[in-house]
DNA sequence: CCCCTCCTGTACCGGCGGTACAGTTTCGAA
DNA sequence: TTCGAAACTGTACCGCCGGTACAGGAGGGG
C-alpha cells in the first residue's frame, strides 16, 4: 500500500503539471509515463482511464486549494479581531503567498476542467462546480460578518461579492500567465483589496487631520501596495 | 474566392464552437469536417494544420471582441458627457449585453488559449499576449480620462485598475461556466461598476438627505441591479 | 478553351487511448 | 518460511486521430 501511494502521487503530480501547461486533450497519457518512468501498464493499474485520472487530480487539487485558504484567512483571523481588518489582511498574504511563486501561478485546474467540460461526466463537472460554490460560501461567511460590523456604503450581494474574490483569482491567472507577468495575479489581489476596503471603510466626514489618522490606520492593518 | 471564404467562416464557426467547450486537444479535424459536410483534404486545403486553424480561430475572436467593445463604449460615449458615466454606462450595457446571451457566455478563446499555451508556437502566444495589452490600454485610456476629472478616492495605478476589467471578465466567464448560472457573469461586470463608481465619485461629507440624492444620482447613470 | 479556385477520393503513416492478459517482484502477515 | 496480495512489467493488439501525398474533378471567369 505504501510504495503504491508514492507512485499514485509522483503520477499525480506529472500530470498536474503537464494538465496545467497543455490542458487534459493536450496531455498524453504516453508523456507521463515517460517521465515518471513507469509503463503503461503501471499507469492503467493506478488509474483505469484518463477520466479517473482527471477526477483524482481535480479533488488533490481542490483538497489542497482549500487548504491554502484555511491557513491563510485563519491565521489572518488570528492576528485581527476585527473581521474586517481580518479579512483585508488575509487578502495582503495571500498576493504575498502569490508573488512568491517563483514562476507565477502555474494555472487553475477548475479554469481548465472548465474550459474542457463536454469531454468530462457529470460527476467531474459537479465536483467543479462544488468548488466554486464552496469558494462562494468561504468567502460569503466572512463578508457576512464584515457586514454585520460595517455596513456597506453601496448596497451589493454578498454571494455576487463573494464570487468577486474568485472571479478575480481566476481572471488573473488567466491575465498572468496569458501576459506572462507573474506579478499581475498579486496586483489584481490587491486592487480587490481596494475594492473591498473602499466598500467597508465608514465614508469620512471629518476635517483632513482626522482623515489622515483613519487611513493610515486602514493602510497599517494590512500594508499599502 | 468568394465560395472558399463562405466555406472556410463555416469551418471557423463550427471549430470556435468545439474548441470552446472541450479546448484545442479535445477538438478533432475529424469531427469538424464532420460537422461542416466537408472532406478532410478540403480541410486541409483551407488550414495546413491544427496550428493554423489555432491562428485564425483566434485572430477572428480577438477581432469580434473588440469590435463589440467599440460598439458598446462608444455608443456610451455618445449618450454621456462625462468619462466617469460614460464609462459606468458603458458597463451597464455590456452586462445588458452578457445576461442576453441565451445560453451564457460560450467561453473567452483567449482563456483556451492561455490554458493550452505549450502546444502552440509563439506566434500564437504573441497574439494572445497582444490582446490582453489591447485590453489594457482600451481600459486605461477611459480611466485616464475618468482620472483626469475626478481623483481616486483610493491611490490606484490604471494598467492594474484596467486589467481589473480583464480579469473580472474572465473570471466570470470561468465561474459562469462552471456554475452554469449564465447570470453570474453579468452580475460580476455588476459588481466591477459598483467599485469604479465608489472609486470615483466624490466621498460625500453632506447630511443624509444629500447622501440619498448623490446615491440616486449614481444609480441614475445606468440602473442598479 | 484553358486555367485557377475549390474542392473529393484514396491510401498511408505514426502516435495515442485503451484493452487484455500473462508473468514478475516485493513485502508484510500468518 | 511460506503465502498471498499489492504493485507492478511485457507484449500484443485495436481503432481513432493528425497529418502527408497525390491524383483528379467540377465549375466559373478571362
Amino acid at each position: 500500500m505504501r510504495k503504491g501511494e508514492e507512485t499514485r502521487t509522483r503520477i499525480l503530480d506529472v500530470a498536474e503539471a503537464a494538465v496545467l501547461q497543455k490542458g487534459f486533450g493536450g496531455t498524453s497519457i504516453e508523456e507521463l509515463i515517460a517521465e515518471t518512468g513507469i509503463t503503461k501498464s503501471g499507469f492503467f493499474y493506478h488509474f483505469k482511464d484518463k477520466n479517473e485520472l482527471a477526477k483524482a487530480l481535480l479533488n488533490r487539487y481542490i483538497e489542497n486549494d482549500e487548504r491554502i485558504y484555511d491557513e491563510i484567512f485563519s491565521r489572518a483571523r488570528d492576528l485581527m479581531d476585527d473581521p474586517l481588518q481580518s479579512f483585508l489582511l488575509g487578502l495582503k498574504l495571500l498576493s504575498e503567498l502569490l508573488s512568491d511563486l517563483p514562476n507565477g501561478h502555474p494555472g487553475c485546474l477548475v479554469a481548465t476542467v472548465c474550459y474542457y467540460e463536454r469531454l468530462f461526466d457529470r460527476e467531474i463537472q459537479e465536483t467543479n462546480r462544488n468548488a466554486v460554490l464552496a469558494w462562494r460560501r468561504r468567502f460569503g461567511r466572512m463578508l457576512r460578518e464584515i457586514m454585520e460590523v460595517y455596513p456597506p456604503r453601496e448596497p451589493v450581494d454578498v454571494d455576487q461579492l463573494a464570487d468577486m474574490v474568485s472571479s478575480v483569482l481566476e481572471g488573473g491567472i488567466v491575465l498572468s500567465k496569458t501576459l506572462k507577468e507573474p506579478n499581475t495575479l498579486a496586483e489584481q489581489v490587491l486592487m480587490l483589496r481596494t475594492f473591498v476596503r473602499l466598500l467597508f471603510l465608514p465614508a469620512v466626514e471629518q476635517p483632513l487631520a482626522v482623515v489622515r489618522q483613519h487611513q493610515v490606520f486602514g493602510a497599517a492593518a494590512g500594508g499599502q501596495p
